[in-house]
DNA sequence: CTAATTGCAAAAGCTTTGCAGCGCA
DNA sequence: TGCGCTGCAAAGCTTTTGCAATTAG
């Protein structure tokens, strides 16, 4: 199933090219949900695709930007960029496994945009991550 | 009121050295609460201490594996560290000015030890980070 | 045609590390 | 005294940037 297309990044206000179209399509492709700038280089390397990892990095921050992907800042000391589903959601993280689930919870949601207001600041964005062990 | 002194370090098996105290000295004195290597780093020039930038990594790094500072990754780019308190805070950060404020909410808490144990786990940490503009 | 995009290499930040000398216990 | 610690400089990593060549619309 494809997610994003051509019209997409037209209506970001991108021009349609093959580094644009092939990352997209590793980002749609990827069993891994969550890849870094070396991962979509190296899986372009994989493809055949000879693209520059600074347009790798210049790209997804596009798309960033056009709201296209989400970028998460994990512990890692690098970004990770997965395709913006339209949904938000949370995560959580196994610490044994390292088994990711997603998750949102309205209640947390609500109380984060009143917490934000009770300091007289308006919620622009969060980042939530629950470290947990199987029972 | 001082928080952390030499028994501290030798508790955790550090040596008492100048670099060190210098440094936890800085974390208790300094009015931002949030410091990053770097502005550790200035505030001990400014104090007339000249304690190279490597050993401040090391300290810190050390003084956070001891438990004695937290280590924070916000989108910044960089590290921030404070004294480890004791107590238990979430972060709002200012996207405009960096700014952070500290907050806990019964209701956050309360609701992601549920949603753990909904699918099955159990609570480890975790980690909430608000980003702000101020209204 | 021409403004946007790319690739390459260089540079920029933050952080870590190797090593010789210094200092705490 | 001996091992830990420090300073300095060099190296490591991720990410950004300058610039000439290339390409989409």
């Amino acid at each position: 199933m494809v997610v994003l297309e051509s019209k997409d990044l037209r209506n970001a206000g991108l021009k349609v090219t093959i580094p644009r179209l092939k990352i997209l399509e590793i980002l749609e492709t990827n069993s891994e949900e969550h890849m870094s700038a070396e991962d979509v280089f190296r899986a372009l390397l994989e493809s055949g695709d000879d693209i520059g990892l600074a347009t790798v990095y210049r790209v997804l921050t596009q798309f960033e930007t056009a709201g296209l992907v989400t970028r998460h800042n994990f512990e890692t000391g690098h970004s990770v960029f997965e395709l913006a589903k339209g949904d938000h959601h949370d995560h959580m993280v196994c610490v044994d496994s390292s088994d990711v689930v997603e998750f949102t919870d309205p209640v947390i949601e609500q109380r984060q945009h009143e917490i934000a207001e009770e300091h007289g600041y308006e919620l622009v964005d969060h980042s939530l991550v629950l470290y947990v062990r199987k029972k």
